[in-house]
DNA sequence: TTACATAGTTGTATTATACAATTATTTATA
DNA sequence: TATAAATAATTGTATAATACAACTATGTAA
């Protein structure tokens, strides 16, 4: 029946962001978090970004990024550039060595998904990302 | 490719940790949160454990379980039997209460997802909860 | 019987988060 | 255009979930 499938979903879904959190709160690779790596993403794919804009895409409050960008500027993985059409907002700029850092947890991370799923066939992978983005656009629009 | 495979993987499950760590921050229903929701599972699944059981199959430290346990027999939802064999340690019990209120959150969660998936077909929803599953237990194994 | 191990608790610290108040600036309105 | 409302970012404060370390009481092994 369609609601013990549901059940199942359900169940997992608590345990994996249960294990995920452990892992991730262990397994800091240099001094990244999954926060701070969120965050580097966005600005790796959009490029310079302000605070607001990161919020509203992370789903954060800006006072929460707010500070992961100053924890972040304070690494040298950011810099602030001033938005000159606006001055109360500014970009934040990836340096480079926030760029070498944020690859490397990548490369990190893909390592282990790697292992996670070394048994798996490709269709199962393929699957697999793919209701992941479908279930997170859901969660984003519903 | 498998590599790109794998990127989607990746980004997507900190993506959805971050999205669904933030509903459940919001989505207090009841007096229940994630880690409450987990525990009583456990106990609503094997029946009375210990704090040191629960700490394992949860994967968190016993400070962590002990402090929950406490939090929960403080809103009734549990009780401690002690264990006669060991009189260091004790079993929570569920009680009514705790029961009633864990199958109120769990319906609350179910009814989010079958909204969420409501588009999606019951073979997506098939394949999407095996998987997770196959997930949940390679991060425990390897 | 003495030493080590274990179940649970409590003290302390950290991290990620939100909400409220504040400052500086921009946009809309009267 | 002058003033009011909205907005970007920061900072103060609070909370929740967690870990590690120290401790107590009890159990197990040498």
């Amino acid at each position: 029946m369609k609601n013990s499938i549901l059940e199942r979903i359900e169940l997992e879904m608590a345990v994996l962001v249960r294990r995920v959190t452990s892992i991730t709160s262990k397994n800091k690779i240099g001094n990244l978090d999954r926060s701070a790596y969120l965050l580097l993403h966005q600005l790796s794919v959009h490029g310079p970004l302000g605070v607001k804009t990161l919020a509203d895409n992370l789903q954060l409050d800006t006072s929460t990024v707010s500070r992961q960008a100053a924890s972040l500027e304070k690494k040298g993985y950011v810099y602030k550039v001033p938005d000159h059409v606006d001055r109360r907002a500014y970009f934040l700029q990836l340096t480079e060595s926030g760029t070498e850092d944020f690859n490397e947890y990548k490369k990190a991370r893909l390592d282990r998904f790697e292992v996670l799923t070394d048994d798996w066939t490709d269709e199962e992978r393929q699957q697999f990302g793919h209701l992941l983005k479908k279930f997170n656009k859901a969660i984003l629009e519903k």
